[in-house]
This record gives structure tokens, C-alpha cells and sequence, in this order.
DNA sequence: CAGCTTAAAGCAAATTTGTTGCGTCTGGAG
DNA sequence: CTCCAGACGCAACAAATTTGCTTTAAGCTG
């Protein structure tokens, strides 16, 4: 267990920003456990100690860097709303900058929570649009039929196919999602 | 460039069957590349020239493993092909193996040609069996629509949340997917 | 088919990274 | 306030990776 407060929480904290100045000023391939320990005033011990390796690390920063920092925006109807929420996700995830997050967040993660954690953050967003338009009475699709029809679809073809992509093609998997309210069965999760 | 025959050819074969027979043996996470070297019976700088790093290697085997080696079943109709191909798809790669298998697809591949290779794998089965259909006369969806919203969400699922995945799940997919057949804008690519 | 060219492999030294045992420090509980 | 446990620092050690140079052999060319 982490201790969530004093020495551990400063090593931490500075542990990842030594992360994100060193990615920013020499490249996120460049980086290495014992050029990261020294800019952040620790022994590369004991990162090998926390984290394991490089990959776990840099996982670790992925994931919080994934992590969204606002509600969405709350336009008026369901079909915008949607539609502008996957425009910006698929703005922030396929950037070379959001492929290296995506990756990274795979990558360094034995047991799957930190990729589970970034399916949690999109499913949160996702939500928080349907709810709001269930209340205004509109009829709305299932969080995992989103999820299924929209997120996934962008997610394979950034990991998998990343020619090719535009925000049009996000746009046209909204309206196909949107297709599905009435007569989709959610999947068993 | 590497060379098509010659020894070229047998110190890569001899690295992959190194490769694999090791990994079974002490299991994929003691893999080092000079264990590997040493039973390939190469140098390890031979690997390291060769292929940069133990990522980019495992990244190589996996693509090959994950090569169908035969074309899908021809059964009667479309969805029940579909089915079965979809079922038999998610059964290779929701596995322990399978997912060890994509991940190193996806980990070792600076430049996405692997991970490309294996969606390419997808597509080529799927369009056989449309193929297949739509000579038969049947009304078929496009490829892109069936790898949006079959193949995207079985690996969005397998890599995001490995939990709580059935068969089922597989089942529906195609299901949805098979309703999309005329409505369906296919995306750029 | 003999000679030439050059990519790829071998070898070994040098460098870098990763591991481990042990002593010290510091949150946090009692 | 005192004690305990987990986390860190240090340093020696072990392993992996990089690199300059030499040697081998695939595939042309004449």
C-alpha cells in the first residue's frame, strides 16, 4: 500500500513531473528510470522499488494525463451533445501525443486496472450526456452501446489503422450509434 | 533490408522458434534477449541490430502467430457465418494467449505496421465471408461496418476490460451489426 | 562460375541499466 | 511520546545493451 500522505506523496509527485518535464524536453523514447530518478532528487531504487519499470511508471502517468479534467459540455439535445463529446475525444486521442498516452496506459499494466480505469473516465463522460438527456425526456441509447458503437470503433482504429482518420468519421459513428436507442441489447457488463 | 534467403532466413527462423519454444518453457515474462540469443544460438547483438529490443522482436512473433491459417468455414448464410467466425475470433483472442499476443502486437511497433497487419488479418477473413454472401445473393454489410461494430468492440472489451466477456457477447455483436446492413455509411479508409 | 560488393553476423570491451541487502528515516497508530 | 512498519538512500553487484571492428556469405556482374 501507497501511504497516502508525506515522504511517499512527495516522491510521487515528484517522480511524475520529473515525467512530464523530461518527456516534453527530450522525447518520451529518450526517457530512462535513472535520468527520471535524478531530476527527481530520488534513487533510481527506489523507482524500480514502487513502480517495477519504466513501462508500470510511465503507465502511471498515462493514465493520470488521460484523465479528464471537466464535465462535457452540456449542449442542448443529445444527438450535439454526443457528437460534440466524440469530436473531443477523438481530437485528444488520436494526436501523436494522445496515441503515446493510450499505448503507455496498455502498455506497463500486468493486471489491466489502469486501462480499466481509462474505459471508466469515458464511460463516466458518456453518462453524464445520456443522463442528462434522459431527464430532459429525450430517448437515448445505452452507456454501452456508446461505448460499443462509438468508443470502441475510434479506439481500434487509433490503435490498429491510424491512417485515415478524421473528426467526420467520429461524426458518423454518433449518428449510427444514435440508430440503436430503441432496439439495442446492452452487453452483459 | 533484410535478405529474402540464406542465413538471413535462418537466424530468423531460429530466433522465432527460440522465441516461442522458450516461452513456453520458462514463460513470456522471463523472456531476455540474450536467453533467447544463446538458444537461437546467435549473438545478442545480432538481435539487438536487428530488431532494436526484445518489444520489437515479441512484437514480430506475435503478428505471426495471430495470421489465420485457414480461410473461415463456409456455413449457410451470412449471420450464421458471421456468427461463427466472430465466436471462434473472440475465443483466440480473448484467451490468456491471445491477449499476451496483441499486447506485444501493439507494444513493439514504433511505427503501427504490426498492429496494421493485424487488422488486415481481420478484414481479409470477414470480406471472404461477405464475398461469399453477397454471391449468393444476400444482403450484406460493408467490411468497415462489420470490423466498427464487431471486431472494435470484442477489442476494445479485450484490452480495456477484460471482464465478465462471453461468447454471447460476440453473438450480439454480430446481431446489431447484421441490422446496419442497409442504413450503414462506411467510414474513409 | 569466379570475383566483387555489401548487408548482416560474430566478437569483445565499454557503458548503462536493473537488483539486492542493509541501515536510516518518517508517517501514523496506540 | 514511543514504537512499528513501510519507504527511502546507499553501495556493491549482476545483468543487459551499445558499439567499434572483424569476418562471413548472399546475390550481382561480367
Amino acid at each position: 500500500m501507497v501511504r497516502p500522505g508525506g515522504r511517499s506523496a512527495r516522491v510521487q509527485a515528484s517522480v511524475h513531473a520529473a515525467v512530464r518535464e523530461l518527456a516534453s524536453e527530450v522525447g518520451r523514447d529518450a526517457l530512462t528510470v535513472p535520468m527520471i530518478a535524478q531530476r527527481a532528487g530520488v534513487t533510481p531504487s527506489t523507482i524500480y522499488r514502487r513502480w517495477g519499470d519504466l513501462q508500470e511508471l510511465m503507465s502511471d502517468v498515462a493514465v493520470e494525463r488521460l484523465r479528464p479534467d471537466t464535465a462535457p459540455k452540456d449542449i442542448g439535445d443529445l444527438a450535439s451533445s454526443l457528437t460534440a463529446w466524440a469530436e473531443q475525444f477523438f481530437d485528444e486521442m488520436a494526436s501523436p501525443a494522445g496515441r503515446a498516452y493510450i499505448r503507455d496506459a496498455l502498455l506497463g499494466d500486468p493486471d489491466g486496472s489502469n486501462a480499466g480505469r481509462c474505459s471508466a473516465y469515458a464511460a463516466e463522460q458518456i453518462d453524464i450526456i445520456l443522463t442528462r438527456a434522459t431527464e430532459r425526456g429525450e430517448n437515448t441509447p445505452d452507456t454501452e452501446t456508446v461505448i460499443d458503437h462509438v468508443v470502441a470503433p475510434l479506439m481500434y482504429r487509433i490503435l490498429f489503422r491510424p491512417d485515415g482518420l478524421d473528426a467526420s468519421y467520429a461524426r458518423r459513428l454518433v449518428a449510427t450509434a444514435m440508430t440503436l436507442s430503441r432496439t439495442s441489447s446492452p452487453p452483459t457488463a
